[in-house]
RNA sequence: GAGCCAUUAGCUCAGUCGGUAGAGCACCGGACUUUUAAUCCGGGUGUCCCGCGUUCGAGUCGCGGAUGGCUCACCA
């Protein structure tokens, strides 16, 4: 323990010592920082109780300033020893910067014009024990920021920003669908069979039945059987979690939006998606404008759409149309793409689009008509049974969402998983596995129906400007790592 | 998983050529009854990320490791 706690854990037990409860119980406030602040020429001169964090402190001798923050806001507290008594003074300058305490006082303006509660008491509502950041440069370690996200949220109040706007969109984004009629449901993260996406799972273990399941990798598959169960327009907004790798736009654990709607297809969806982020955007940032880094970003629909061919051919000058899988592969070759030795038409198309094409999508635009090797839960298109009936929106070069006319062929869909498992058979630990009791649910019928899934941390990257996954969520994972 | 970079006081950061460890803020003591990055006087509080090595001597050089950041790979 270092010279500055040694004097904290002092000055706690001068605090017990003279019979005060350094951890004191339930308060009652007659008003935040924030109201004395927007209502002073109301309450100048009456007698308020607000309670919060010290700051800072600025002593003058027989007069001392400190500044409280509580949850809305922060007000200067400005003290007197001859109107709180010699006792009260002294215990007011030996608190300490974190200290969170209990004002009675009376509101005023300084002679600097400063809004200011003049202290007529305090009350200890708990002893801080641990020094905080300088007030100036703040918290700036970035591992320390993300491990003791506490202390970054006391002491950097645009980070406390960030995640209050990471709440207005999921709110708005609730309410969009809300006021559109979906119902909001939950389905299982405890999975025996994973599915839904290409993913490797976490795995678990239920002790009581002694049997090993897993984390999901998407609620997709339960969201469908809703929609055999007649549930017309369902969304879950809920965690996910993929055994891979940690970058600054994935986190083992993060959140999604799915949203399936019976009777429509993905032209609806695509719909969908642009009025859902154009009204987010709209209701947390007040304009469907927005900077991301150095761009300027319209969220204004209608976006362009260009299927996923004719991306290839516009950004990489390549025509892939009608080749065979060996045939793409040579192509692929030559253009120093690095493949699987197996790779599918398809899986060859996706990586001359992930290569050539996606560096440059900046402004919001669809991408569809995916292979249909790479989209085994997609309805085929009718005039090119190849492709699927898919999009993708890309905004800043990000894959914000993903969506598609859901497949309610039970036979079709028994064979793409079948193909799935010959993926996986032959090395491929993230195509799906084969899920019967899916297939089964397809079998009674499932309406006809348009599905699309948003990534929610991308999406609150994008409105709060934020260049890392890390920096909108509360606690991004970190190996595990004791401080002193 | 690979490459590059970083790690020095509670925090933010300097540290030259290898020669006794520095600043600001915070903190402690003193002065000060309207300050607000208060001011003035005095005080440096340290496992220089860890280990091994080179050297008369390592914060500094070499090797290994830890953690983090960025890029790549995988993915959303």
């Amino acid at each position: 323990m270092n010279e500055l706690m040694e004097i904290r854990r002092k000055k706690l037990q001068d605090l017990i010592d003279s019979g005060i409860d350094p951890y004191g119980g339930k308060f009652e406030r007659t008003h935040h920082t924030k109201d004395i602040i927007d209502r002073f020429e109301e309450l100048e001169e009456t007698e308020v109780v607000i309670a919060g964090r010290l700051l800072s402190s600025r002593t003058h001798g027989k007069a001392s300033f400190a500044d409280l923050e509580d949850g809305k806001g922060r007000i200067q507290l400005y003290v007197r020893v001859d109107q709180v008594g010699e006792a009260a003074y002294e215990l007011f300058n030996k608190l300490d910067i974190g200290d969170i305490v209990g004002v009675r006082g009376t509101v005023f303006r300084t002679k600097r014009q400063e809004l200011s509660v003049r202290v007529k008491e305090v009350t200890v509502l708990a002893k801080s024990l641990r020094p905080l950041p300088e007030k100036w440069h703040g918290l700036k370690d970035v591992e320390l920021r993300y491990r003791q996200r506490y202390v970054d949220l006391i002491v950097n109040p645009e980070v406390r920003e960030v995640f209050v706007i990471r709440s207005q969109i999921i709110q708005a984004l609730r309410e969009f669908l809300i006021e559109r009629d979906f119902l909001e449901v939950e389905t299982p993260m405890l999975n025996v069979i994973p599915g839904g996406a290409n993913a490797r799972p976490f795995v678990t273990h239920h002790n009581a039945l002694d049997m090993d399941l897993y984390m999901r990798i998407a609620p997709e598959l339960y969201l469908k059987r809703l929609l055999v169960g007649g549930f017309e327009k369902v969304f879950e907004i809920g965690k996910n979690f993929r055994n891979e790798g940690i970058s600054t736009k994935h986190n083992p654990e993060f959140t999604a939006v799915e949203i399936y709607q019976a009777y429509a297809d993905a032209e609806d969806m695509m719909k969908l998606t642009e009025e859902l982020f154009a009204t987010i955007a709209l209701k947390v940032k007040g304009t469907t404008e927005i900077e991301y880094g150095p761009h300027k970003i319209s969220l204004a629909p209608p976006w362009p759409r260009i299927p996923m061919l004719e991306a290839v051919k516009q950004y990489a000058g390549v025509d892939l149309t009608g080749l065979s899988d060996e045939e793409a592969r040579q192509l692929a070759k030559e253009k120093g793409l690095t493949i699987k030795p197996n790779a599918s038409y398809g899986a060859v198309l996706d990586e001359f689009f992930d290569t050539f094409v996606e560096p440059n999508l900046i402004q919001p635009t669809f991408i569809t008509e995916h292979p249909v090797e790479v989209s085994p839960l997609a309805k085929r298109k009718k005039d090119n049974p190849q492709v699927t009936e898919r999009f993708e929106p890309f905004i800043v070069t990000w894959e914000m969402a993903n969506g598609f006319s859901e497949l309610n062929d039970p036979i079709d869909q028994e064979q793409r998983f079948r193909s799935q498992m010959e993926q996986r058979a032959s090395g491929d630990d993230e195509a799906h596995m084969m899920d019967e009791d899916y297939i089964r649910a397809l079998e009674y019928g499932m309406p006809p129906a348009g599905g699309l899934g948003i990534g929610i941390d991308r999406l609150v990257m994008l409105l709060t400007n934020s260049p890392s996954i890390r920096d909108v969520l509360l606690f991004p994972h970190m190996r595990p790592r004791i401080l002193d």
